[in-house]
DNA sequence: TGATTTATATATTGCTCGATACATAAAGCA
DNA sequence: TGCTTTATGTATCGAGCAATATATAAATCA
């Protein structure tokens, strides 16, 4: 769309990469956690780099939401879609939402969407938005996984696909949540079985 | 246990009447967005006199938070407790969730607890812990009232009121997650049938 | 080459934050 | 009535914040 080629001196760092850092910070951090000096230290550039680039703070940090929501589907929600039993896929998402919600390794725990960006809704313009448009697409994901193995015969006709779907992604919420307040692995595995069942009854 | 009158000059403000206006000032703005400014005005007290009552904002913030515990149990809760139809207190439940999720009226959505407190987990020291026994405290609440109806009969003997209960509590959590995040209370009562049943099933 | 344009680096801005030093007021105790 | 103790009010602290002004470096275009 825009071949014209650019004048001046051109950029010395890669957008997407400088990004991709910032998304860690956010991801570790938080948004008013992570000061500019964080970011740019990160993103191994310097304050007006970043200004000219990306506008300001709370730019950069829609960019990162929109670069996320675009490139890195969540893990779990990419398991479901995938593993072509469909007890297997419900358990697998449930056992990957666990592990995120429960792993204290990187810092950046859980989804960046479900678990960072979403303590920051009410404070953030612009954030609100970008959650509902994530938590409609997953649960339409999830929903449509439900209907490919109606269509296969594996669930009832009457499988109700996107309240199922909707219960998966709360109960996934119900998760991080948990996860979050210091629950354990261990402790959140003890209702998998039940959950799973639940999930697939008819 | 301390009976010894007080020396010197008496306070002049109630502490439990400043401690209940500054929980209002952090569920409306967050902690992070109460500044001690918003605070101590709303309170009607000047800095040092918060200070040398209540320590410093962080310590103030578990108080609001341990004062919320003890007197205000979340209003969906008592519903589901008093209720006595069971169906009718699963779904005043959560009616009740939806509505407190939903309602954008004084600026402070939804239970302190749930859905304030819980996204500075992280973030302030002391929180955590005071998340994870209220979410337990709930958990075992909701679970009494399931072993009630088994008890008279309402359900099957082999009801699981503790996995019921952690499903119904984190419902709730992701009833209030798509509140905050732009859902309106048409939007979650659409399923609201739909899982009144799965809580109930057996 | 010189002119133009854009990115970078240094240094610094004004602001708000949480927290306090200081002096004063008001109580109990002798 | 002093003396001690605690709360209050004013005024302000240093730190850290997001954001910029200014000058310099590196590219394209004539």
């Amino acid at each position: 769309m825009n071949d014209t080629k650019k004048l001046g001196r051109p950029r010395t760092f890669d957008y997407d990469d400088a990004l991709m850092e910032a998304m860690g910070v956010f991801w570790a951090k938080g948004y008013d956690g992570a000061s500019l000096r964080d970011l740019t230290k990160a993103m191994g550039i310097t304050g007006p780099s970043m200004y000219s680039a990306f506008g300001d703070k709370r730019e950069l940090y829609l960019k990162t939401i929109d670069r996320y929501a675009d490139v890195n589907g969540c893990e779990p929600v990419v398991i479901f879609e995938t593993e072509p039993d469909i007890e297997k896929a419900v358990r697998g998402f449930l056992e990957k939402v666990i592990k995120y919600a429960t792993d204290n390794g990187s810092g950046a725990k859980g989804c960046f969407l479900a678990s960072s960006v979403s303590t920051n809704i009410g404070q953030v313009e612009g954030v609100a938005e970008r959650v509902a448009a994530a938590i409609d697409d997953t649960d339409r994901r999830l929903a449509a996984r439900f209907d490919e193995e109606k269509e296969k015969g594996t669930l009832p006709a009457d499988f109700p696909s996107l309240e199922r779907a909707a219960l998966l992604y709360d109960i996934r919420q119900g998760y991080m949540f948990r996860g979050r307040a210091g629950w354990t692995e261990e402790d959140l595995r003890k209702d998998l079985d039940h959950r799973v069942q639940m999930i697939l009854s008819h």
